[in-house]
DNA sequence: CCATAAAGCTAAGGGCATTAGCCAGCAGTG
DNA sequence: CACTGCTGGCTAATGCCCTTAGCTTTATGG
């Protein structure tokens, strides 16, 4: 009795064996580990020749979307571990700061959080799924600053383009000084805070000028 | 006589003409156009053999990076065209509307913008310079806000962020709804602007609840 | 014990970038 | 006016890669 009950014949590998492999790929590539991740070399250190993966993969294409779905669910649960009984802002802080120490502990993973679904190919709703996981959390983190309903999208897309985009950045060294990364997502991490909470309480306009 | 009077020997091309020809590409290739150029396709549309573009360009990056180049300048005209004669939340607003519809009407050479230059490879200096300019200019934009010194880089960087966050998503389709993208864009603005004025006065606190 | 399905393999085709080395013209110079 | 040399093109070849087709082997379940 080599294995469990059900499927696995000979030589182990599986989908997710494969799968994991690839993230290994991924993982030790930096940030563009997703974009150097390849069949050859999954086939490589698997100990197989490249045109098996297919018995298991389906396409370069569908690796790089099961890496996707594993790290879309990585960040899920690391948002989730890190908001868990807090709300407001505190929320908000901890969710963003959780996000960007992801990005930066997993350039790889996070790239591949990135990649697009089709909103209509049936075999993509899993990673549809993962990713509107991640965006609902976002959504609940907010909640806990009374937006009026039509108001929690764009707060929603403010926080994800402020931090996404600083993450980025980060990550294809696009900011000089490799000082003061950390005062400078604060500064933007406390930027959305004030305004996700103006935008649930209009009354409190911006500051314009000094009064 | 065929052509002009310097250096145009046979058949006519030269780096600026294939240089071109890849700009008509990623220009036609909508998001992904940066990511599926390819010297075969370029060569292919100047009537000449791959190996003959090694003639001018050096290699597929090398070209890639002529592109950005190029990128970079369009977005610094656009955006100093859009800022001029404005200053403070005003200049800032037009500023970042002008980096959205540059990305939104050219989505391959906005891609091509985001390729970070090797600080230290002496060939990809116009590339680096081409990028300080940009960034230079969101400096100056936000000069009308009267921050302290050591606050700029984060507002500059927090302004960058976010821009680029929300419209890298706009493009690779992040966002469901396509409808109210415009109002969640300025949304997004309006917390930049209070942000930077913010940062420029600290006396005016982030609105931390409903009093 | 045997049939069958799964998991591997080799072979082959089609892209691509890149390097090496050849050849034809055009531009000057002696 | 002839010659020399540079320059921009070419073909050939190498080495990656993904992907498909079809064969072989093995383990498992009846």
């Amino acid at each position: 009795m080599p294995t469990s009950g059900v499927p696995v014949p000979r030589a182990g590998l599986s989908r997710d064996a494969v799968v994991r492999l690839a993230l290994e790929q991924v993982d030790a590539g930096g940030p563009t580990g997703l974009a150097d991740l390849t069949l050859a070399k999954v086939a490589a250190s698997a100990g197989v020749a490249t045109p098996s993966l297919y018995k298991h993969v389906g396409s370069l294409a569908a690796l790089r979307r099961h890496v996707a779905v594993v790290a879309l669910g990585d960040l899920t649960a690391a948002s989730a571990a890190a908001t868990v009984g807090r709300s407001g802002p505190d929320a908000l802080r901890a969710l963003a700061r959780t996000w960007r120490a992801y990005a930066l502990a997993h350039p790889g993973r996070y790239a591949a959080t990135q990649l697009a679904p089709d909103p209509d190919a049936p075999e993509e709703a899993e990673h549809r799924e993962a990713g509107a996981r991640v965006v609902a959390l976002v959504g609940a983190v907010l909640r806990g600053f009374g937006l009026p309903d039509d108001r929690t999208v764009d707060a929603v897309r403010a926080v994800r383009a402020g931090v996404h985009g600083f993450v980025t950045l980060e990550l294809a060294a696009g900011f000089r000084l490799p000082e003061d990364l950390d005062r400078s997502f604060d500064a933007l991490v406390e930027m959305l805070v004030a305004g996700v909470a103006a935008l649930a309480d209009p009354s409190s306009s911006p500051a314009q000028e000094q009064p």
